[in-house]
RNA sequence: GCCCCGUUCGUCUAGUGGCCUAGGACACCUCCCUUUCACGGAGGCGACAGGGGUUCGACUCCCCUACGGGGUACCA
């Protein structure tokens, strides 16, 4: 109770970094921080043939963009090392190895077809399938025993209360594969054994494994292997896809990768993660990852199972977009949007204005590659509907010339004197509506019926380092879809 | 099949026996503001899975059913 807050997040390099993953690092990395405590990453690559060292890329990457730095791990190293299980295998042998000498555990050496065999029989009895010591042998794989008398184990999670499992249904399992590698209960157990971690905050697919951890815990210590105490376990519920189903490539995206390409925040992406599963006791959904710490605590992290719905992800990625200075905008936006274009039609001061007037309707990043394409070029591209639905309307062709009259005059110094220019047409165009006055105008020179703010879009048109009165061009261009008729 | 967990508005959730005519957020709808769209402001729609108990009183406690999820691997 009283020793140091260690937790970790132990991700197998099977795959990218998974949103439950993720979820999982950021309960772990907020509980740390809330206490105080030792953040730290392990990597589980015991499964030889299914591990990558890109995937182990893509987690570290993932986890870092996000902003859940650990304190000890594989490339940062810590006083627990290795952080990498392939390079503990010393460690399981050795634990293994006293577990078979102190009778606790035992050798199998069982064909996967045998194995089969015995699970169909249960199955065709009707009866739960579990593993038991049928035969002697001096090596294959090691079999952790159950211990015997049979006992009902309790679990007290932080988020589930009691929960309670009869230990005479758990077969016997492998601790050490054939080929000397130790399985997931196993190693995880030594590892967590040896780290000294305190909590395991991990999701609700590992509660059926406790039991078997539980009884880990306590035959290490029974036979004097370690002495560290079972640590405190907390089971989040899971992350589901819309359909209720597990979150999985059919849903779309399940790597914490493909929301960043997608242009959501890390900040806006682990706002709405932490919320996933956890409820902050004030009611305010805003923080940042220092804010959420300070909040966090286990007894709020819910037992019922979270859907992924991306409106909220969305309207979380909105807010932040709007809290970002014009300068991080630009960085951040920038893998989106030709800085070359852009650097070369407008000035500095006039990419500040472009990135602050477009900013608003932004959802995710990559929507700027949508919002901006009118900034650029000479001519502008306007859809065969806005040209039959906009521009080819009499009231249009009235707008457009007055404006084609009017614009060389107008006081073009700032975007605020063109919006004193645009109140003055409106005023002088009196028994049209604004919005049939500024929808053939827009429609004209960006060819879109929305976007930013016009008056500065025309600023930025017509000031821009390519010169060339752009806006009286596009204009030009679009009067000739307008009706022939009223050339006022 | 067996074991474990779960079930409050469409979604994320608050709620730990009376404060609940069930609160908030997102989404959706309406209106207002407005130089279009957006933003912002004000409203609206909308839930305790079902059935039995326990209790003076159940969203809250117990049991059953249904549904969903997880596990049942020499995957993690």
């Amino acid at each position: 109770m009283t020793r140091p807050v260690r937790v970790r997040i132990a991700p197998s390099p099977t795959g990218n970094l998974h949103v439950g993953t993720a979820r999982a690092a950021l309960f772990n990395y907020l509980f740390a921080r809330h206490h105080n405590g030792s953040f730290i990453l392990r990597v589980e690559d015991t499964d030889k043939a299914r591990s990558l060292p890109e995937y182990e890329q893509n987690i570290y990457d993932g986890l870092r963009a996000l902003g859940l730095q650990w304190d000890e791990g594989p490339d940062v190293g810590g006083d627990y090392g290795p952080y990498r299980q392939s390079e503990r295998s010393e460690h399981y042998t050795n634990a293994a190895m006293a577990l078979l000498k102190a009778g606790l555990a035992y050798y199998t050496d069982d064909t996967d077809a045998e194995l089969e065999a015995q699970r169909n029989a249960a199955k065709a009895a009707g009866k739960p399938y579990v593993y038991r010591q049928h035969r002697e042998a001096t090596n294959g794989s090691l079999r952790f025993r159950i211990p015997t008398p049979y006992t009902t184990l309790v679990l007290n999670d932080a988020v589930r209360g009691h929960v309670s499992f009869d230990t005479e249904l758990l077969g016997d399992f492998v601790i050490l594969k054939s080929d000397g590698c130790p399985t997931y209960n196993f190693a995880n157990v030594v590892d967590d054994s040896a780290m000294a971690i305190s909590h395991v905050i991990r999701g609700e697919d590992h509660i059926s494994n406790t039991p078997r951890q539980l009884l880990m815990y306590d035959a290490l210590r029974a036979i004097g292997y370690s002495d560290a105490p079972t640590p405190e376990f907390a089971h989040a519920s899971m992350i589901l896809a819309p359909d209720r189903s597990k979150l999985s490539k059919r849903f779309g995206a399940t790597a914490v990768a493909d929301y960043m390409t997608q242009g959501y925040l890390p900040e806006a992406f682990c706002n709405f993660l932490a919320l996933l599963g956890w409820s902050p006791p004030d009611g305010n959904e805003f923080g940042t990852l220092e804010e959420l710490a300070k909040k966090f605590t286990l007894d709020r992290i819910s037992k019922s199972p979270a859907i992924f719905e991306t409106d909220k992800l969305n309207f979380f990625n909105k807010h932040y977009i709007k809290e970002l200075n014009t300068d991080t905008l630009y960085e951040r936006v920038s893998p989106y949007i030709d800085l070359m274009a852009l650097g070369m039609e407008y000035t500095p001061e006039q990419q500040a204005l472009l990135l602050e007037a477009i900013r608003e309707p932004l959802v995710t990043l990559t929507d700027v590659t949508e919002a901006t394409p009118y900034f650029f070029g000479q001519d502008v591209e306007i859809p065969e509907a806005l040209k039959a639905d906009v521009l080819n309307t009499p009231d249009a062709a009235t707008v457009l010339h007055a404006f084609a009259n009017q614009w060389p005059t107008w006081d073009k110094t700032s975007p605020d004197t063109i919006g004193a220019e645009l109140k003055a047409l409106m005023k002088s165009l009196k028994p049209l509506k604004p919005k049939n006055i500024m929808w053939p105008i827009r429609t004209a020179t960006t060819g879109r019926t929305s976007g930013a703010d016009l008056a500065t879009t025309l600023y930025l048109l017509d000031t821009g380092l390519l010169g060339n009165n752009r806006v009286a061009h596009r204009v030009q261009q679009a009067l000739a879809h307008c009706p022939m008729t009223s050339t006022t």
